[in-house]
DNA sequence: TCTGGGGTCCTAGGACCC
DNA sequence: TCTGGGGTCCTAGGACCC
């Protein structure tokens, strides 16, 4: 295990990052308590906050908490663009940047104090510039571990630094709430409470065996090394998602056949083209169907080999959903089909030149089927490079509206948000 | 107008192989 | 034929994060 040296990682963290792009574009909304989005609130002003307003809420409950509070619509472009101009600042102090987000992202500055100061320093001068060059508030933790950093610029927030120098990561942890640390959230914190431990100082004085027997082996041994200081994980500059998947929320509907196939087709279309663009393919295929109730259940298939062909994807969906369906036959209306593909495999082009196999059916990548159906999406992929997303595709999936949601929002969540 | 949409990681049980 | 252990993969569910 690797002991942490000095305090030279930084995590920079956007306050409140799509309220404070809306107040930076309508100077009229600034010091008044605003939330993004209506039927849930996706951000939340600080000045809503005040008023116990969360991003995730409902909108009704948000209203009832904050009457005053005014709801905006999202410019999802303009928060893709200035978050990319917030990491392109970042890239200024040093290459050695890992975002995790499209409002966040950790720093190692051990190669950069040369020129331009104490990670301290560095961590200042980044604020300085988001405020100055961008408008926008950034909270910045600077600690000598990934883990210890992200805790730090929640400490910060709003628009604040906290140093946690090293050799003092145990006095700076000891009084803060176990919510804090990444990985506990409301179910393990009441767990945690119902054994008198609230704070990280009490959680450390637990053995490890005990918290992998409360907890689970992973997220036990996890909370012992945060208690230690000990986290290996490094800055990765680069990070590959290791599944691809969509979801539509539909109200509440009776699941017929035409309503599956367009909205597996629609969803199918998305991940699948996604695959597609990446040169990926996918071998699982996951189908989540959920009920009324907010109760959910998973279907999944996995293939021999990765597949990204829309109508292969879409026909697998379909049929897994039915398969949910049918273990579920007093459930009588969905609310939301979800579509995940994992599994990824490289070099998808690869499925036009296995050996065929005609005995097959049109499920498998390497059939005569299969090929034929990857080549037309490749025409439709680009179709629509040149003209846009809507200028052709499978009619049922083109005639189809799901956009509960902006198509915009979708992209954004596709960049992680 | 009664809960977006996109992800990661972990666990447990069972099948299957050696 | 009975008994056994270890490893890998698959499936389903769940907690958590932004």
């Amino acid at each position: 295990m690797r002991k942490a040296g000095g305090a030279t990682i930084l995590h920079a963290d956007l306050d409140a990052y799509f309220a404070s792009v809306e107040q930076l574009l309508d100077p009229s909304l600034r010091g008044r308590p605003i939330a993004v989005g209506g039927g849930v609130v996706l951000a939340a002003s600080y000045e809503a906050r005040a008023f116990g307003v969360r991003g995730g809420m409902p909108g009704r409950r948000a209203r009832q908490l904050c009457p005053g509070l005014r709801f905006v619509g999202g410019h999802f472009h303009e928060y893709t663009r200035l978050g990319d101009q917030v990491i392109g600042v970042l890239r200024d102090f040093t290459p050695l940047v890992e975002r995790i987000s499209i409002d966040e992202a950790f720093l190692d500055v051990s190669g950069a104090v040369h020129l331009f100061g104490a990670p301290a320093e560095i961590a200042e001068a980044i604020r300085h510039r988001v405020r100055a060059e961008i408008g926008l508030p950034i909270s910045v933790g600077v600690a000598s571990t990934k883990h210890l950093a992200k805790i730090a610029s929640q400490v910060a927030k709003p628009d604040g630094l906290v140093v946690v120098d090293a050799g003092r990561e145990r006095e700076f942890l000891e009084p803060l709430p176990v919510g804090l640390i990444w990985g506990v959230g409301p179910v393990t914190g009441a767990r945690l409470a119902g054994l008198g431990i609230r704070t990280i100082g009490e959680l450390a004085e637990s053995s490890t065996s005990f918290l992998e027997h409360l907890l689970g082996k992973a997220a036990g041994a996890k909370l012992s090394a945060l208690a230690t200081n000990v986290d290996l994980r490094r800055i990765q500059v680069t990070r590959r998602a290791s599944s691809v998947g969509a979801q539509a929320a539909l109200g509440a509907g009776v699941p017929t056949p035409e309503l599956l196939r367009t909205t597996l087709g629609y969803l199918a279309d998305r991940v699948a083209a996604r695959l597609r663009a990446s040169g990926r393919g996918g071998r699982t295929v996951t189908v989540r169907v959920r009920f009324t109730g907010l109760r959910s259940v998973t279907r999944s298939l996995t293939l021999a080999a990765g597949i990204s062909a829309t109508l292969t994807l879409t026909d697998i969906a379909v049929e897994l959903a039915w398969s949910a369906l049918a273990d579920h036959p007093r459930e009588r209306e969905i609310t939301l089909l979800a579509v995940s593909v994992s599994n990824l495999v490289d070099d998808v082009v690869l499925q036009l030149e296995l050996p065929l196999d005609l005995s097959d059916d049109a499920y498998r990548p390497g059939t005569v089927a299969g090929a034929a159906r990857w080549r037309v999406d490749r025409s439709v992929d680009a179709i629509r490079a040149r003209f846009g997303r809507d200028a052709v595709g499978y009619a049922t999936v083109a005639l189809s509206d799901f956009s509960r949601v902006p198509e915009a929002f979708r992209e954004l969540a596709e960049r992680g948000s």
